[in-house]
DNA sequence: AGCGTGATCTTT
DNA sequence: AAGATCACGCTG
């Protein structure tokens, strides 16, 4: 399957929340080290009435980025210690972004397990913190796209209904009702104690 | 269940 | 300028 395309990234935030259980995330190093995800747990962050996406309020310095292309990857700090990968949504100019939560590992095990500190494969990427640590992603990658050979997304089928779980989303305080993470039931990557 | 760790944003 | 918050992960 070949690498999706700009068109792809065209939905409604909460669709390409769903829409990208199940791709390939892939991050090609120097020297050719190739590291793959695939994307088992997401979450949906959307411009106004949403008061826990950071451009609820407005652009500001550091979620501009989530004003671009669907497509570009917005990349940011936090807790003093981890960086969260998102991929942007909604038309240029429009606030939005997936948050990519949790992957299960498909090549570059080595590099993932001497990054992380650990071999047990359900522990490698099963949070935003760890994915980011794992894959070797930092502030460095935020603006960058998913059209080079850098970063992007390998296609692979789409999951049925019956296959996705729906909850409210995790760690925030505000807008809390929202039902916008979207994860693969079952599945023994998804961040900890909420494969269900 | 508690805490480290530092950028960002709000309030003074 | 100071204080609060934070889309978390690890130890205990």
């Amino acid at each position: 399957m070949g690498m999706l395309e700009p068109q792809f990234f065209e939905l409604p935030t909460l669709e390409l929340t769903e829409k990208l259980l199940g791709k390939i995330f892939v991050h090609v190093l120097p020297g050719n080290v190739q590291l793959k995800g695939r994307i088992v747990e997401t979450e949906a962050y959307s411009g106004t009435g949403d008061e826990a996406c950071h451009a609820w309020r407005g652009k500001t310095a550091r979620n501009r980025i989530m004003f671009q292309k669907p497509g570009t990857l917005y990349v940011y700090f936090t807790y003093g210690n981890h960086f969260m990968l998102n991929i942007v949504s909604e038309p240029e100019n429009i606030a939005g972004a997936v948050l990519i939560r949790a992957m299960e590992p498909v090549e570059g095990l080595q590099f993932m397990q001497e990054q992380r500190g650990t071999t047990l494969t359900t522990n490698l990427m099963s949070g935003p913190g760890k994915l980011t640590r794992a894959l070797a992603i930092d502030t460095k990658s935020n603006g960058k796209n998913l059209f080079n050979d850098e970063f992007f997304l390998e296609n692979a089928p789409s999951l049925e209904e019956n296959e996705i779980g729906t909850t409210t989303r995790v760690g925030i305080s505000k807008s809390r009702e929202l039902l916008w993470r979207k994860f693969i039931l079952n599945n023994p990557h998804v961040s900890k104690g909420r494969v269900t």
